[in-house]
DNA sequence: CTGTTAGCGCCTTCAG
DNA sequence: CTGAAGGCGCTAACAG
């Protein structure tokens, strides 16, 4: 079934059924003609050939490093809400965390199948920056940034900061980071510094102690340290969990005798008893935002090369506020 | 850039570019010279055009009810990975619960965008049969099994009784399932009877609750549970998150005053103190299962329609086991 | 082994 | 308002 087809049956010529489809100058009565014939036969136009002609798909392509990570899944959800809107499909792809298939992914997306790509990125390489110019589509980074390429990110220094300050305030005796790698600069570099910055407002020096992203690893990282702590700030709400894990397991009471708090804002800090301190990050709205910016580029319009998204704290009762110095 | 391009620029024709490209027979001579002449040009055929012809285009749709479900990600994951190793690309659609939105991402996906769908589905109504009939992808269910269509299920009657057999064993004074609704054929029917057929081996009638698949609507769910029973089964590890989470706001010790068990095998149940016992389904190889039969059907292979998959009891510490009545 | 030819289904001038 | 003709980039006979 295809346009010849609709054109045979309503005795018209193919161009006059093109023009119906795409809003042509037709006359009402050839219009109602073909009306009933596509509504009958349910035809609808065959997507190759129109993208074969207008060299767009209306696909978005979205790289992400984990299906399984809270953050991935809100921007996702925020920028496919949007794309939607706007009639795009989003294509999402999964790269394991390896950054070759990230970098291959990259390629074989903008080899013609997608009009733009939303990279949701961990970590940026030269080999990222390279790939994202020799491909044609536009690419937009979010949660890390790069000169070179428009970002949307989350304010980690800021929110490092505050999260430095409100442990800062606080009499802890013993205070440590729990940091990941810097290659993720926005949240090993940024994040770090920015609660160092805090705790130094309040002539404080942390530990600085590193694990991964992963759960269990933290909760082994973790093993040592609630011992030896009376405050723990970790780089995000999975390795405060861990942190809160091992607490348990080792008959420490958080509170009060371990405050802990987290960043991101994920839903199961609410579900933990005692639930988690953390500092909020909009990721859906950074999602949207993302896609927006990247929507107005194909479109040809100007945007902000660099987006910097807001925050929020979340008190929860996991930080132990008795002993407030202000 | 195109095969015209190439081939002018080597020298032959077209076809000798496209026989090239799929492995025709080419002298080595002609081959080794627009080997070069790819290489320099960087140039790479057009999917649009291959897929005008081929009418196939090497891309899954998989629908998923929500990106942030642990089931539906895991199982992503499995057919994903599979999928990938036979050179098919995963299209993800999101559809936020929405049922119409399942239908029209059903027929959208079919027309014309992929070769075939995998269908994650929490329910079966006649509008999905009847879209999985009109369109010409093939369709394979999971989760959910219908007699009409292809499907991956879980094995959700026996492990439902296994877990009924579990508690039935033990001398609790008053258990009560939380269940789903039965829209939920899997969850909400055969879940369920399978719990009570378990109990009922033991001659035990469990009190019958009722909830949503909702981390904290179960929390207030289970306000009042939480008290009147000394053993809850849940339906799912996300109505056991929230049955803990109210257990523990009530100062109800857990297993000593009230045992707790859910299902799926979910990562966050082992986090949680205590760990949370679970019934583990194989979610990756379901996804994987899913996707190689997927894949059989459009070769033209022929494939069992009903697929069940295993499942693993994890015992943890949620559930006290000092009085065994064996 | 290679070139010619004819579409795949659609859109878009260009005439009428 | 409508039709005819050509081309988007690729593949697949069919000859040679």
């Amino acid at each position: 079934m295809n346009i010849s087809d609709i054109a045979a049956m309503a005795k018209v010529s193919k161009s006059t059924v093109s023009r119906y489809l795409n809003g042509g100058s037709v006359s009402q009565k050839t219009k109602d003609k073909i009306d009933k014939i596509v509504q009958t036969t349910g035809y609808s136009p065959n997507q190759f050939a129109q993208s074969l002609k207008a060299k767009r798909t209306f696909m978005i392509g979205a790289i992400i490093p984990r299906l399984d990570s809270y953050a991935a899944n809100q921007i996702l959800e925020g920028a496919d809400t949007y794309l939607r809107e706007v009639k795009y499909q989003t294509l999402i792809v999964n790269t394991s965390q390896s950054i070759e298939q990230e970098i291959e992914a990259l390629y074989t997306l903008s080899k013609n199948k997608v009009d733009g790509i939303l990279l949701i990125a961990t970590q940026i390489t030269k080999q990222h920056i390279e790939a994202i110019q020799n491909i044609k589509a536009p690419v937009v980074l979010i949660g890390q940034s790069d000169a070179h390429v428009p970002s949307v990110i989350q304010n980690d220094f800021e929110a490092g900061r505050m999260m430095g300050e409100i442990f800062g305030k606080q009499n802890f005796k013993h205070i440590a980071y729990v940091g990941v790698d810097e290659y993720d600069k926005a949240v090993g570099i940024e994040r770090k510094k920015g609660v160092l910055t805090g705790l130094q407002h309040y002539n404080q020096i942390p530990d600085v102690h590193y694990t991964t992203f992963d759960l269990q690893q933290a909760v082994k990282a973790a093993d040592q340290l609630v011992t030896q702590y009376d405050a723990l700030i970790c780089a995000t709400d999975n390795i405060a969990l861990g942190t809160l894990k091992a607490a348990y397991q080792q008959n420490i009471q958080v509170p009060k005798q371990l405050s802990i708090a987290g960043f991101g804002g994920y839903n199961t800090t609410a579900i933990v008893t005692p639930s988690l301190a953390t500092i909020s990050f909009p990721y859906k709205h950074t999602g949207e935002k993302a896609a927006q910016n990247l929507i107005r580029i194909i479109n040809g319009d100007t945007i902000e090369q660099l987006e910097v998204m807001d925050f929020e704290f979340i008190k929860n009762n996991s930080i132990d506020f008795s002993e407030s110095n202000e």
